[in-house]
DNA sequence: AACTGTTTATCAGGTG
DNA sequence: CACCTGATAAACAGTT
């Protein structure tokens, strides 16, 4: 296991699974999300052993950004003409990572499928702008079956639940669910108006991490997440659909990889989620001491 | 053509 | 042993 700060270890493989790399890479960024391109960029700039064999690693990383959920697909606007989208980090996925270190991701990271299709298919970004339906969305493909209609609830019970919402309406997208918790930058980016309220809050949940050091590439010195990924108290609990690995009672803080700041609430189901809305959910794992 | 994104498949390693 | 996660390969379609 490579060590901070030993030059020697500069050019093995970081410690850092895909997932951890690319998270890093948009939470480095200033708007909290990023071209492919620059997501690339990132992780070679920083970590000399992907300078090499690009086309393998960069396949692992595209096929990680798809088929990930905690990893999220932002349209260009118009007016920011480029190849591909940008790539956010889901809002719900901010407790992604064990003790906030990238080291070691504590728990896969799965949404709804109702969620998952709004939020992972382009075609609603495209209704997002352009305010009308567009191409029927897909199902990713390991949620195709077995889970449909049932876990809409989220959606169809915000702020008018007789009112229909189509599942790529902005509000399906930025309402109940993420109002607050897409960063910033982002609901900016989309055109999106940020109430002062909400603004502050969103802000405390996103911070910049621009002014923390970023390690070199010798130095796997772990990336944290900041404090503020974590939900504070206060802030409306989201309906993240967390699915625990498993619990590491034990792990508590280990010097230098980042802990949980003080008073940080982790992100656990609201009470008001109904079991059935749970996939594959091990309570236990989401005590908020254990994470 | 090169890049981007999706999907399927396979394998290795860890864990209960 | 079953299951899960992550890494890798590859085919393929769409976009720039």
């Amino acid at each position: 296991m490579p060590r901070p700060g030993k030059s020697s270890y500069s050019d093995q493989k970081p410690p850092y699974s895909y997932i951890s790399l690319t998270a890093m890479a948009i939470q480095n960024s200033s708007e909290k999300m990023l071209p492919l391109s620059d997501i690339y960029k990132f992780i070679m700039e920083r970590f000399p052993y992907y300078r090499e064999n690009t086309q393998r690693w960069q396949n692992s990383l595209r096929h990680n950004l798809s088929f990930n959920d905690c990893f999220i697909k932002i349209p260009r606007r118009p007016d920011q003409p480029g190849k591909g989208s940008f790539w956010a980090l889901h809002p719900d996925c901010g407790d992604m990572f064990e003790n906030g270190s990238f080291l070691r991701r504590r728990k896969r990271f799965k949404v709804l499928r109702a969620e998952h299709v709004s939020c992972k298919n382009a075609p609603m970004m495209h209704y997002f702008h352009q305010h009308h339906a567009g191409t029927k969305p897909q199902g990713h493909h390991e949620h195709a079956a077995g889970t449909v209609g049932s876990r809409l609830p989220h959606f169809q019970s915000y702020a008018q639940p007789a009112a229909f919402r189509h599942p790529f309406a902005i509000e399906n997208l930025i309402g109940r669910d993420y109002k607050g918790a897409l960063p910033l930058s982002v609901m900016h980016h989309l055109g999106y108006p940020v109430p002062a309220h909400i603004s502050s809050m969103v802000n405390s949940m996103w911070p910049h991490v621009l002014s923390e050091p970023v390690p070199t590439s010798a130095d796997y010195a772990p990336f944290s997440v900041s404090k503020s990924l974590y939900h504070n108290p206060g802030a409306p609990p989201l309906p993240a659909v967390p699915v625990p690995i498993k619990a590491t009672p034990g792990l508590g803080h280990v010097p230098g990889l980042g802990a949980l700041p003080p008073g940080a609430q982790l992100c656990a189901p609201p009470s008001s989620l109904d079991k059935s809305d749970l996939l594959e959910s091990k309570t236990s794992a989401l005590h908020p001491l254990l994470l």
